[in-house]
RNA sequence: GCCCCCGUAGCUCAGUUGGAUAGAGCGACGGUUUCCUAAACCGUAGGCCACAGGUUCGAUCCCUGUCGGGGGCACCA
């Protein structure tokens, strides 16, 4: 690679590049290293290092497949030759290029692999230091992407309480924005609420009917649970008036019941089927309420001011509580959109489009946007009445966000049940001939489903799992294992580490799954504390602090030799930890950095979650084999507790990622 | 009918972008406690990586097909 500077520059920056150098680098400094080294000219070639399959057979391979085929030669011997080459490198008398500060002390073939081993003091001595100089920034790496992405999340309808699956949204959302921050992005995050429509005016028709003007204040509720309580009394009143529209029309309503359909078969069962449909649409026409919510969003768009008056009251009770949520899940944005404020500007967008012939208008008035040449099928923009739909918003809105921002890249983190929605999206963007379309991503994820017989966490609605019951659920499930324990003390104490327990069980059971997969939630699996879960990583961050306590506590170490949350370079030996389990440690930790660089590039934390939980049980192998305070030296106890504070920070660094906290005590 | 995603241990999931002997947790069975928090550690059992072809020196991973599960193909959002 070709360094900006000239070279005097070079040299005089020189001291200060090779400290620079995190060990990521230095993994791809060794890879260029050693294409240069090889027996076959391999400029093309890109090398990855693996891990050897066994501790002991060294600490990278490197396989010479692909230099083999390119040369039409044996693996093996191409191997062989390479090894030879690199020994005699290491061995020259020019001796070590200057930045191997972690010097190869072993080469070895194993068949076609290569296997190096790296120098065990060296490279505990350069981690460690990394994670002691940049603590909350080690893994991150510096803010020169240049690249803004923007990503959209949450984006929950003003009619009801978040759910099971805005949980899951939420949690992609805010973890990718970490991640993505993390890997030298800048990112701006963006909440677009849907609080507009039908359905929107139906809990406010509800409400209007039969809410005696009660308030969430009079009756003590949370907002949104309050507004979404006339969402589902809305549903009833529809049910019943429904029974009452058929018995006067003289329709057997258990004629279309499943238990009534199980007997039918075939042709019969189509017949039922259609005289079903026939039946709702005839309801839908004549319903007395549907009709009512209808005449209010005409009223709505018209500006009729009560209507506006109400709608702002109860739109202003469910972001209040959503924002509770958020905050209480730590869930932040850098801007909201209303749907409200921007359903109009797609249909200016599709007027520019008529002339570019990417719309299209039919004799009724409607128009649709061509997708013939992207092979989908042709999408409608504007209702024959002229009123937009959603995909007409959401162009608009597109436009809209990048005109404000300019980002290179947007990420919409929505449902997989949307991908084609989100196609058709891009595809008339790129029509449209924006030249940030290609820049547009739908970060999809599958549902989050429950075991059968799963009702206790059913929500206070009925509908769905609701997202502020799940953390409840979860918070006093904590506090009963924190009190049954006595972990901790003092009511105030209790509840503060339940919390972090309770929502760190949950975000990391969620985020370990790849997002495009379903989740099988499993609640009592969430909440076991045991195994592969948060709280077993926020135990063993807690425990390292527990370490650190006791060590004071018996004198071994003074406060002033833990000041900054680590001991000095110079005080603890790290060199020393020359045990299997330390050296596995020490491999990982220098892996964070890996891990963070490439779950950016796939756009998913899981790797990330599951990085944690590995890091974790080898510092607990790592730990119930070598005793921190009892050990053997008083320089070797302190070079354990350096490398369990690095463990600690790691940990925090991780979990930082996935907004979930970690608790000095627990 | 067409399109997209998923299928790995009894259950819930990982799997280094195509490489060496496929890994965890839970559950089962057995063990470890005068020792820094047992919310732990160690061991045993458990696998035709859904199935059949193909590409490749090499496939859990890529391609095609079949089967199974989920989602979608609105003048709903």
């Amino acid at each position: 690679m070709d360094s900006p500077h000239s070279p005097a520059l070079v040299s005089w920056l020189h001291l200060e590049e090779e400290q620079s150098v995190s060990y990521l680098e230095f993994e791809e400094k060794l890879a260029t290293w050693l294409t240069e080294l090889a027996p076959v000219e391999a400029d093309d070639i890109e090398l990855s290092f693996t891990k050897p399959p066994k501790p002991e057979m060294g600490d990278l391979a490197v396989a010479a497949f692909d230099l083999a085929k390119k040369a039409r030669r044996n693996p093996a011997e191409v191997a062989g030759e390479w090894k030879s080459a690199v020994e005699a490198a290491l061995a020259a008398e020019s001796g070590l290029p200057d930045w191997m500060d972690v010097p190869v002390t072993e080469v070895r073939t194993a068949g076609p692999y290569l296997n190096l081993r790296l120098d065990a003091a060296s490279l505990a001595r350069r981690v460690v230091r990394e994670i002691v100089e940049e603590r909350t920034d080690y893994g991150r790496q510096p803010e020169n992407s240049g690249r803004k992405i923007m990503l959209e999340y949450s984006s929950p309808n003003t009619n009801k309480p978040l759910h099971l699956g805005h949980v899951r949204n939420n949690l992609i959302g805010m973890s990718l924005s970490n991640l993505l921050s993390a890997a030298g992005h800048e990112v701006v995050r963006v909440n677009l609420v849907n609080d507009r429509g039908i359905h929107i005016c139906k809990s406010m028709l509800a409400y209007e009917r039969f809410g005696n003007g009660e308030t969430p204040e009079s009756c003590g509720e949370k907002g949104d649970h309050f507004v979404g309580r006339y969402y589902v009394l809305f549903d009833q009143k529809m049910k019943e008036e429904r029974a009452g529209y058929a018995k006067s029309h003289g329709v057997d309503l258990e004629r279309f019941s499943k238990d009534a359909k199980k007997e039918l078969e075939g042709d019969e069962l189509k017949a039922r089927n259609k005289e079903e449909t026939e039946f709702d649409e005839r309801f839908d026409k004549e319903s007395e309420l549907l009709g009512a919510a209808r005449e209010m969003l005409r009223r709505w768009e018209a500006g009729d001011e009560t209507v506006l008056e109400l709608w702002n009251r109860m739109n202003g009770w469910v972001l209040g509580g959503f924002k509770q949520t958020y905050k209480r899940m730590g869930s932040e944005f850098d801007h909201w959109y209303y749907e409200s404020q921007t359903y109009q500007l797609g249909k200016d967008l599709v007027e520019k489009g008529l002339g570019l012939g990417v719309f299209e208008k039919h004799d009724d008035g409607s128009v649709w946007a061509k997708l013939e040449s992207k092979k989908l099928k042709d999408k409608i923009v504007l209702r024959s009445d002229g009123t937009s739909v959603y995909m007409t918003q959401d162009l608009g809105t597109s436009v809209m966000k990048h005109e404000d921002f300019g980002a290179e890249r947007s990420i919409y983190v929505v449902g997989s049940e949307q991908q084609h929605h989100f196609k058709v999206l891009f595809a008339i963007l790129e029509l449209l001939q924006f030249p940030w379309a290609s820049g547009s991503y739908h970060a999809s994820y599958g549902l989050v489903t429950l075991p059968r017989g799963m009702g206790r966490l059913k929500s206070r609605e009925g509908t769905a799992v609701d997202a502020d019951d799940l953390l409840d659920t979860l918070h006093e499930i904590a506090a009963a294992k924190i009190r049954e324990g006595g972990y901790a003390e003092g009511d105030k104490a209790i509840e503060a580490a339940a919390e972090m327990i309770g929502q760190g069980a949950l975000k990391l059971y969620i985020l370990q799954v790849s997002p495009e997969k379903n989740i099988q939630f499993d609640p009592k699996e969430t909440i076991a504390f045991t195994g592969d879960t948060g709280p077993a990583v926020q135990y063993s961050h807690a425990r390292i602090h527990g370490i650190v306590r006791k060590g004071i506590e018996q004198g071994l170490l003074t406060e002033s030799d833990v000041d900054g949350g680590f001991l000095s370079l110079d005080s603890a030996p790290v060199h020393l930890l020359e045990e299997d389990e330390e050296r596995d440690v020490i491999r990982r930790l220098a892996d964070f950095g890996k891990v963070i660089a490439t779950s950016a590039e796939n756009l998913t934390v899981a790797p990330v979650a599951n990085y944690l939980l590995d890091l974790t049980k080898a510092y607990a192998r790592m730990y119930h084999e070598h005793p921190v305070l009892g050990a053997a030296s008083a320089e070797l106890m302190k070079a354990r507790v350096q490398l369990a504070l690095c463990v600690a920070q790691v940990l925090r660094n991780g979990l930082a990622v996935l907004t979930i906290e970690a608790p000095e005590r627990m």
